[in-house]
DNA sequence: ACTTACCGTTCTATTTTAGAACTGTCAATT
DNA sequence: AATTGACAGTTCTAAAATAGAACGGTAAGT
């Protein structure tokens, strides 16, 4: 599959995916939230080969991830922040350390700890529901079809994805 | 970088990306908590290449995110289902599928709404404090060092990562 | 004049992935 | 009895992505 073709899906995990969804791009987010902005300290916190850094800060750029700010002229030279698109990756950011803490973690125990300004206590992030503010988890919750979704034709069986439809477009 | 020197870093973030950092794991996924659990409907639904869903599902199933059961004999075919490390996998998922939710759609809307069985509303996912209840947001956390943080050399300065650290260790 | 900091670009070698075909068992159909 | 189709992989070659190292250019510091 081409990357191009992720975005196009009428699914939301494959269209994010398509921004965050390889081995480096999470790595460069952890290191903007942590308030890494310049390409030097990027690449030396990370051991990415300039090149793909290059590559993957201007594709984040591109989608509107990363804003490119000049910091001083002659040489130009820019940073990378976050935008508000960025910083709302944040929730994906913070279940992924959580699940790493949970079982990844060696014995020497977790790497970060989190504490949260507004109540001044160490934390971890629980995913709760926007209406009624109990925490989610999977078999609480069904799935139906929205208004983007792809048209199954009539008659199809829920399994018939196979025969029925395109590959990639489960969602 | 090898893909088994992500397992190494002393940090969650890394860690968790040596298991569902790339393109095609996180979509398997999506079809596991879809209820999908057979090699055909995998393949069949997503288009992903015979050669790489086999190693794939092998990796998930040595991390423990998926188990493998036989449901017939003769020939042995089996499913592969969600342990609960891998059910654990749904915050990082709905994260996911919200930020696409929100920055990703088309101008047909959302392909998938979810509802919250326990209020019976469709909801979206908030991610909160496990002490207060609040919302989280990236502005209004801060990061400690915690137990299983790589030393930082005395004397170090905040910013020197690229002369006293290793690559690929910032967490 | 020489070294260092910074932000990239360019090059070749290696690794990963794509795409298609093939293997093998068994059940159902002709 | 022979053929077809479902299923779960394995094997092969070509294309794409990544690794690793070197190079380019501006400017400040010594």
């Amino acid at each position: 599959m081409k990357w191009d073709a992720l975005e196009e899906e009428p699914c939301s995990v494959a269209r994010t995916i398509a921004v965050i969804g390889d081995r480096w791009t999470l790595l460069i987010l952890r290191e903007c939230f942590l308030r890494k902005r310049r390409f030097e300290a990027f690449q030396s916190s990370l051991g990415i080969t300039r090149h793909l850094l290059a590559a993957r800060l201007k594709k984040l750029v591109q989608f509107g991830v990363l804003r490119r700010i000049p910091y001083q002229e002659s040489p130009k030279r820019y940073e990378y922040i976050l935008t508000q698109k960025g910083l709302d990756l944040y929730p994906i950011m913070m279940s992924i350390v959580h699940w790493g803490d949970v079982h990844m973690v060696d014995a020497r125990g977790r790497p970060l700890l989190h504490e949260h300004k507004k109540c001044g206590k160490m934390f971890d992030p629980v995913m709760t529901c926007s209406e009624c503010g109990e925490p989610i988890e999977a078999k609480g919750v069904h799935v139906h079809p929205g208004p983007g979704a792809r048209k199954i034709p009539a008659g199809a069986k829920p399994d018939d994805g196979a025969k029925t439809r395109k590959p990639v477009r489960a969602a």
